[in-house]
DNA sequence: AATAAATATGTACTGAATACACATTGTTTT
DNA sequence: AAAACAATGTGTATTCAGTACATATTTATT
């Protein structure tokens, strides 16, 4: 009896020891483009029954021998064939009952390309765009993190320059301030934007001309070779500003 | 030959399988207080050959039956008794090579405590407040995850009224600036500061004074009722302020 | 009573955020 | 070719927050 109890402890501990290793941690990708004028995100058909015609986000397992920070751009790759973009880590969902098939914990990050620039193999892949602004629903926890990194972006493009990994090399302001719009969800002020960015000093004057366009063109600009970054990177703020003194 | 081969892939498949099952998650904690004027971190000393001497952070791996953002609590629970603390997710840390023992992921929290109200059992546990000023280096990774987290604590403090979790109920204007002094590692203007402290609206004048101070006693505030919240949340910003137009 | 040390407070300046209107340029239509 | 249309491009006045800065007041100490 003693001795039974004892094994069926010892049993129950390496249960328990299996178990913790039996969370697998996984990382899904919130891939925003900018296409007809609105943020969209790419989905994929969710393969699981339990969520049958809904959408997920694209994800996998964090292979044992990539760091976590890498395993984003590998499901980047591999699923849509995309490379050398914007990726930002948002936050780790890991709540017990998120998953259906086992205990899997998830770290979100977004990521921001220019559907221009890359050759995207969607159709084949069950890919799709969707506009941020239809999605109501998505498979998992998938739309909580959908609303946490678009905030995140929202918080990231008032201050950072990172917009522009949605915009082909070169753009107009008009179609800079519709992409801000599209991102903040709101109308914009012209004269008040070009203020803002112009105080920025992000662009270069490229001294070209919009063609192609059906109304009077506007002038060309691109973001200055010094702001373009791609990769993860731990934002340092330059110098702690704002503060109450000098 | 070929069922030798066959046999290889098959057995490289299941090990590659235990081990997509052999990355353990875990959650490590920065826990600040406010201590004879400075800002300090709770640290326990390393129990690992590899860094002997060393200091490290408070954690433990997640175990199968708690949500992540709930681990953080266990642990500060069971290592300090503490209980009711606010606590902010802040980051997921995956190197490969970022533990000695194994494949082990961690996410960051930080924590603020007010150190007189918290009895904190931590002589027992080997268990030791440094201040943030003097760390220069700690086991594994946690030296990063201190700068992350000490950062956002930074970038959290000038927006929300979250600071106040290191302080008594009872606090004087005095006390908040040096506060907020230590946390951002600069000397902050008295006047100004307390221009924009009554900006915020945080401060309930409770009308009383200090006492058992050597000089003039100044008043006595409090955090207004409705800004005292310790539980993670989802920080939403109130409202898409500061923007280029109306 | 005098001194020391900390509290408490106000003003002027600068710069960013915002509200708001008109002239210009190129395209399209008549 | 002229007129109408549609989008680009720009400036000013106001408000408000951020910052620099000095003096009077209150309490404890000597």
């Amino acid at each position: 009896m003693d001795k039974n109890l004892k094994l069926k402890t010892a049993e129950i501990e390496k249960i328990s020891h299996l178990e913790y290793f039996n969370i697998a941690i996984s990382v899904d990708c919130v891939i925003f483009c900018y296409q007809d004028k609105k943020l969209q995100v790419l989905l994929i058909k969710s393969d699981l029954e339990e969520f049958s015609g809904l959408y997920s986000l694209l994800g996998d397992l964090v292979r044992p021998d990539e760091d976590l920070d890498s395993a984003p751009y590998r499901v980047l790759k591999q699923r849509t064939g995309m490379d050398d973009l914007y990726l930002e880590q948002v936050r780790t969902f890991g709540s017990i009952d998120r998953h259906v098939s086992g205990r899997v914990i998830t770290t979100a990050y977004y990521s921001l390309i220019d559907i221009k620039h890359q050759k995207l193999s969607v159709d084949q892949n069950e890919l799709h765009w969707h506009p941020v602004k239809e999605i109501k629903k998505l498979a998992f926890d998938h739309k909580i993190i959908l609303d946490s990194c678009l905030q995140r972006l929202r918080e990231q493009v008032m201050e950072f320059p990172v917009a522009f990994n949605l915009l082909p090399e070169k753009f107009s302001l008009r179609e800079l301030q519709e992409l801000y719009e599209s991102i903040l969800g709101i109308n914009l002020d012209r004269r008040n934007f070009r203020k803002k960015i112009a105080l920025k000093g992000w662009l270069e004057d490229l001294e070209e001309m919009e063609n192609e366009v059906p109304h009077r063109p506007g002038k060309l600009y691109s973001l200055k070779q010094a702001y373009r970054k791609k990769k993860v990177s731990k934002k340092q703020k330059p110098v702690l500003e704002n503060i109450f003194s000098k």
